[in-house]
DNA sequence: CTGAAAGCGCTTACAG
DNA sequence: CTGAAAGCGCTTACAG
């Protein structure tokens, strides 16, 4: 059912059914209006966003690429994001790319090709020619969680590197001097700030970084065990991820370390089941609902003038929930 | 840059360049083709689905609405959607309900002035009037994880209720006779299915229900510490959310209550941590990527053909993953 | 093999 | 206050 239906059901031309859904009353006649108005109730008309978008109105969508759709960081970003787009009288285009460069590439032309009004994302670990052109036109983008060193784009992130530093340094202040990293994936910004943090805080005490990569369950399993079978083995550790915080649980017991005893632990990452391990986890808590957020607002102000030059970025600061795996007494 | 910009720097008219655009080659001169290719390449044209869709041509876009955002259920099963999608060159346009009826209705408005292809829903616990004229209109719909009873639509869900049942009769082989089932939200499609599944494993067994509600921590709390200072406290849980599953440990632990030796503990639905609990804990894992995968199947066959009278229902199983907290050896 | 015309559903000027 | 015309970017017939 079109304009051109409820016209002609109302005995008028479209133009004056355009005007009264658009709310341009003063235009028109009370009664007209009004009838007009009983009309689209009948007819159950829906204004077609397709034919407006072509005209070259907003779409009123944004874009939300995601490199990854990780546990409970994604979904309460998520859920922030279509809130708050909704508030608004927008709509969220999902495209994750899997931590995929090419991908990312080919779905920022699908979403253009659907004209986003703007673009949220969460960038993969490549090279992102794709924004410089877009940034270029004033193309309304905002960066989240992860940042682009080279190109001026908005963006909203986690004090990721502080908040490593200052985990670290919580362990230090424990007493512990051989603290490791454990990590996976250095290659994602957020993780090598993560790393960056430790290594800050180790180099501003005057110790040795010891860094353990660890893939996937098996090989963290592996990494764990050689070093802690070292000459000097770690007597805390920090993990740069939730998962991988858990994935080291089994490995220290199995070379019977009790946590914090033997062995302290703080994970980057809070998550909901941390207070109910064994030893209740030590974790670096995100602000994600404030990360979806601002970078919604960000993108709203950019969308409604595309004119700005300036450059924001916002760095969101996380909380260090103390628990008991760091040593702490909880 | 548009399909006549393309045509212009390229000396020919619209219509072969479209033709060329859609591969429909053999009706263009190999010369012609490559030289335009050449002329697209430069100018960076990319089709426009707005313009395309106005026409008629399907939007190549899916609406996503979900009634919430819950954690992993919801990443695992966005992240499969979104992929398979994107491989059949579908979009995702996402909308959240959260649990509102309303919401759902005005949400589901906007997708259709959107010119979804299809719907995967995840419904609130409503009348979803929206849906009946969609559906009678033979508009491509698929609910997922939760199902409406008085409508014929196609849908994906979990065996809530025999997986309940499993898990309960699991603790009834344990020696149980007064297990409680641990709820908050009944509403819920799924959540009544497991409690249905958990009172006919009761049933069977000649056993007193033993239904507790808790809406939130604190009621939980409350709700559980009146059962356990009864006469005859329950001497096993069945929770049927991994969240409230969470909640209860501490109020056993209060309790002075060990996990499995003073109380049993199983949990729906299953998470990363639950193997690192101090108890191990048994849960009833949800095949959610096969959820998602199994809806996108369906409604992409919907799409292809729109006169399918019959209606289908998927009904995936669950697992019970066996660990310590229901009193097994582990 | 190639192109001019018409139309998808709207809205912005421009007339009456 | 109301309406006829033109155009957004495509593609489906229909001509040459």
């Amino acid at each position: 059912v079109t304009l051109e239906d409820v016209a002609r059901e109302a005995g008028v031309s479209a133009m004056t059914v355009s005007r009264v859904v658009r709310g341009m009353d003063k235009r028109v006649t009370q009664e007209t209006a009004h009838h007009v108005r009983k009309v689209i109730a009948e007819l159950g008309y829906q204004p077609d966003m397709v034919a407006k978008s072509l005209r070259g109105d907003p779409t009123r969508t944004i874009g939300l690429m995601l490199a990854s759709f990780g546990g409970y960081f994604f979904s309460n970003c998520a859920r922030t994001i279509d809130e708050l787009a909704q508030n608004a009288g927008y709509s969220v285009l999902l495209a994750g790319t899997h931590e995929n460069s090419d991908a990312e590439a080919s779905q920022f032309n699908m979403l253009m090709s659907h004209r986003i009004d703007g673009l949220l994302v969460v960038l993969t670990p490549g090279r992102h020619e794709f924004l410089k052109h877009a940034l270029a036109e004033g193309f309304p983008v905002v960066a989240l969680e992860r940042e682009v060193a080279s190109m001026a784009v908005d963006s909203v992130v986690i004090e990721n590197r502080l908040g490593a530093r200052q985990a670290t340094e919580h362990l230090l202040q424990h007493g512990h001097r051989r603290i490791a990293c454990v990590y996976n994936e250095s290659r994602i910004y957020s993780v090598s700030e993560r790393i960056k943090g430790y290594e800050e805080a180790m180099k501003a005490a005057g110790l040795e970084t010891n860094l353990l990569r660890g893939q996937d369950v098996e090989h963290v399993g592996h990494t764990l065990s050689k070093a802690l079978l070292s000459n000097d083995p770690p007597t805390a550790l920090f993990a740069t991820n939730s998962v991988l915080a858990l994935q080291i649980l089994p490995v220290l017991e199995k070379h019977n370390l009790k946590i914090p005893e033997s062995m302290a632990v703080i994970g980057f990452d809070d998550f909901p089941a941390a207070p109910y391990l064994p030893s209740p986890m030590t974790t670096v808590r995100q602000p994600i609902t404030e990360l979806g957020a601002r970078a919604v607002e960000l993108l709203f102000r950019k969308i409604a003038d595309r004119h700005t030059k300036s450059t924001t970025r916002i760095a969101l600061a996380t909380e260090l929930i103390v628990r008991r795996s760091c040593g702490c007494a909880g």
